[in-house]
DNA sequence: TCAAAAGTGTTGTGTGTACACCCATGT
DNA sequence: ACATGGGTGTACACACAACACTTTTGA
């Protein structure tokens, strides 16, 4: 594996690669640095919730933040995204994509930040799998909650909002905030939190059956005192990003 | 304004915001770089044409390259792609755009180098200020062309090309690429090239007057030996990206 | 027996698609 | 007069929206 270069060839590179009339030679230190943020939503309590940190340091000290790291050398943008969103929830495998890069200039207020934006729908029931989520410092928040946010924290999830109501007009993505067994009224719901609109149920449950996406599993559950609901399931193996 | 600051806070950054068990501190030339790509569209001999400019040194010395370069440390990423783009093509205020952030670990050889990629649409009468554009080392290219490109612009140009026809069915962008007057027989056009796909001219054209972001200018176009053509105008301002 | 969610069909409205001929001009 | 692209209307299929009542259960 190649290594990487010392400073002098780095300016080299840029100076080869910019090939533009600007006189100022760049000094290492004055390199942007490099980190991803995600925005991890799930399903819970009839909500759409958004993990985030309580920071422990200035600046925004204890203010909430969204998860995120320094890119490490050797791993591409996913895998530090990946990376990142396994130290906070131990949950692997699940959905993850990229929004797109946030940086202006003055994002961070100690030096220039780059940070590559990602967001993850992560199904409640794995969740309960980790119950250091409800820690002091680190927790679930509404996304209807106006909190003062770190950062820019706060246009990176309107913009991972505005994403995964695009993504899911025409790809199957809200199967992944629910577990493997559901009901269509479940369903019909985490539509709902996600477009902010209710659906009309018979309108929902025939274009949803019609898709042949889910199939009967023959099961159903009882809950409360009210008729059984069927559960469905995802007749596809989900899908996880490749590049 | 706040100076960015020495090696030893950065990595105190690093080690803050990175919370996490990891053991490795990175020095300072270990940091990745960032740089801009633009993938720079035109409409020219019906054809759906992108700006490549040849390499004149290693790596991938003497292939076509999407033009690009540094960011700067006191702009925005978006205005590093307006100054590269400015630089290439001495146009400005025209359409451009965000794709995402490009980073696997060995798409630059020398050293780890992150890309905001971006998509620009620049109208052909425009263009014709630019004579530079013709040159040996700087020249368009047709989408379908299969040339060999340098790092991995290949990449970069299908994701523009996939963007660019994502928003092309819910935004009027399509303008962006045609004269202040045109015909709809012009506009039918681009829309064809972006699709890969013929259309029905009755009903493009009833799709496209019925949304009632044209209207006739009264001036027609006369050209070769068939009926004059009737001038067209956007309603609207030309917006340009924000943040 | 009643409250509460599950489940089920029909009808209208609008949007997309398929399709063929006349018009105005330059050579 | 003819070749070339400009310009127009109608009919069918399909997707989406509106809308109300019956079913099954637990308390």
């Amino acid at each position: 594996m190649m290594q990487p270069s010392p400073n002098e060839f780095i300016q080299a590179i840029q100076r080869e690669r910019d090939n533009q009339t600007s006189t100022s030679v760049l000094s290492a230190y004055e390199t942007p640095l490099v980190t991803v943020d995600i925005v991890i939503f799930t399903v819970h309590e009839k909500q759409l919730k958004v993990l985030l940190i309580k920071r422990k340091s200035e600046p925004f000290i204890h203010q909430w933040a969204l998860p995120g790291g320094f890119l490490h050398i050797g791993e591409s943008l996913h895998e530090a995204a990946e990376r990142r969103l396994f130290e906070e929830t131990h949950v692997e495998g699940v959905f993850l994509q990229q929004i797109r890069a946030f940086g202006k200039p003055k994002r961070d207020p100690r030096a220039r930040v780059i940070t590559i934006g990602f967001y993850a729908l992560v199904s409640s029931d794995k969740l309960t799998l980790e119950a250091a989520a409800n820690a002091e410092d680190v927790g679930w928040h509404s996304v209807q909650d106006a909190l003062e946010l770190a950062f820019d924290h706060q246009v990176i999830i309107n913009t991972a909002l505005k994403t995964l109501n695009e993504n899911l007009e025409d790809t199957p993505i809200a199967f992944q905030l629910l577990a493997k067994e559901f009901t269509l009224s479940e369903l019909q719901h985490v539509y709902e939190l996600i477009q902010k609109k209710e659906l009309d149920k018979r309108n929902f449950r025939k274009k949803v059956l019609a898709s042949k996406l889910v199939r009967e599993t023959g099961n159903v559950r009882k809950d409360g005192r009210h008729r059984p609901a069927q559960l469905y399931e995802f007749t596809h193996p989900l899908t996880t990003e490749v590049y």
